[in-house]
DNA sequence: TGTTTGTTATAGACATGGTCTATATCTCCT
DNA sequence: AGGAGATATAGACCATGTCTATAACAAACA
């Protein structure tokens, strides 16, 4: 332990060293002088060294006191910075926010928030780390990310899930199979055409895949490709029919290079929400991050 | 000025952070544990910033808490060096002692006083100032000695005089002048032979030269040296009677190659002393010296 | 030389706030 | 289910840091 029981007397002693005065330091602390006069005794007496010469101009360090300021100031100096940081922190003007999701969500859903975020607080790092739901969720566990954009449902007590926009899943084709464009298909009916999905393990292909297996059916894709841009891509040229997001694909709807091709069932729609470490406290820049979207 | 208003907080963080427990800081600080979790809320109210998960095994440091942690960690070493210092200091295992002087009260009077603190206390660093008694004197108002050792009397109402030894000056001669062996001269006889006297402003010389004067005598030497040690080995080589004084020479008059001439009057004993700076706080390396001296 | 103006030191009153005890709450582990 | 050990909360108390008032002193000044 210490001797002194009171590192405001270093705060004391720092500035009436470097002033040069009890006094003044008195003014720069906002207390009294008596008050400082009597902080310095203490220290004194828990030394038993003095530490300053007093003169009526004020006071200068003794040989020990120089010694001791020597110390002192460097302290002081890393409190200092410590709280310039924090205060940093706090306007936001640095720190860090992590965010885990996937590929796709961040170029068509996130990107936007990003932007301006990065805009309004150009000191914060940005930290992106792409995943499937599952590894989205081990990163949060792990303290990895502050928090996970993901597609709802996510059910986990250690998490806090806050629902954001709904996004409708659908089957979209192109020139090649405009005969599709104003039919209705059955289930049985789409599985007679080349289907591409998603390749890896992600809740919208297990959403796709378990709609058709409550009809019955055994969706098997012609076609998996590793990013939603492909997906886009392949249906464009006409290599399959292939299963996104409206919302992602709403350019192409527009222009026509894509149509969407109705069903005779609905396909449920999905949410889309962001998630956090239940009980674990946020720093201000996911919590402003999360007030934004 | 700060943000926190207690430099005490950030003892508790350090010590919370360190033990990764805010019972165990508690227990290192020997205040209650209640007492830690309150310092840290009002830490990070201050801020405006978690700066610790809590769980039910202790507690951990946000992202936040950990840049804290880096700037207040170093803060408490720099603090902790210090009072490990100023305890070094107390303790006399550290620190210096400045003393002014002339070279030969250093080497006749200082010297085993100066031996034995050296063995005592190793640590502390001696810093010896040669000088006439005005130069010491000046040393001593600059700051640049703790204490001078001189001959008496000093009248400055500055300086704080302590009277040490007694010290008796006296001429001697070798055995070139053995007819003087047995006899007691008046001034003007001793005038009539070679006086060796110390070349700079010392105070034996001012001494000796206002004792001829009271008598109403003019002292020309006829040799002037520059220390203590050429007096003596002028005299026994017969160049002339040397004004020494007695107790620097006892060996030589011991061993009968230096004797002391009789006076028909009294020199006036001079005293040795140390002086130091009234009003202004010693070390405790120099507190320590005079007390042995 | 007395006066003014600055400094620090001292004394004593007061009230802030840090610390305590007691208790609640929660998690983990047996 | 219960125990052990962690942190959080509430409220009381009193230590101590701060204040006002004043003294003492030195330097500058008129």
């Amino acid at each position: 332990m210490s001797i002194t029981n009171n590192y405001e007397l270093y705060k004391v002693f720092y500035w009436a060293a470097k002033t040069g005065s009890l006094s003044q330091a008195a003014k720069a602390l906002y207390i009294t002088q008596p008050s400082v006069s009597h902080a310095i005794k203490q220290l004194e007496d828990s030394f038993g060294i003095t530490l300053f010469y007093r003169t009526s101009r004020g006071v200068s360090l003794t040989q020990e006191g120089s010694l001791l300021y020597s110390y002192v100031e460097q302290s002081q100096i890393f409190i200092a910075l410590a709280e310039e940081k924090m205060a940093a922190l706090k306007n936001l003007d640095s720190g860090e926010l992590r965010i885990g999701g996937s590929d796709s969500l961040f170029k068509h859903f996130l990107l936007p928030y990003l932007e301006e975020y990065h805009r309004k607080y150009p000191g914060i790092r940005l930290h992106l780390n792409h995943g499937t739901t599952p590894e989205v969720i081990t990163f949060l566990k792990e303290g990895r990310i502050d928090l996970g954009v993901v597609r709802l449902p996510i059910v986990d007590p250690q998490l806090e899930v806050r629902e954001s926009i709904q996004l409708q899943d659908c089957f979209v084709a192109g020139e090649r199979y405009a005969e599709l464009r104003d039919k209705t298909l059955s289930l049985p009916e789409l599985m007679e055409y080349p289907v591409i999905l998603f390749s890896r393990n992600s809740r919208a292909r297990m959403t796709i895949t378990e709609l058709f297996q409550s009809y019955g059916h055994k969706l098997k894709p012609e076609i998996e490709v590793g990013s939603v841009d492909l997906l886009i891509e392949f249906a464009r040229r006409g290599l399959g029919i292939s299963y996104v997001t409206r919302e992602f694909v709403s350019q192409e709807l527009d222009n026509g290079s894509l149509f969407e091709i109705k069903l005779d069932v609905d396909i449920p729609p999905s949410h889309l929400g962001t998630m956090t470490m239940r009980n674990m406290p946020l720093t201000s820049a996911a919590t402003r991050f999360l007030e934004m979207v």
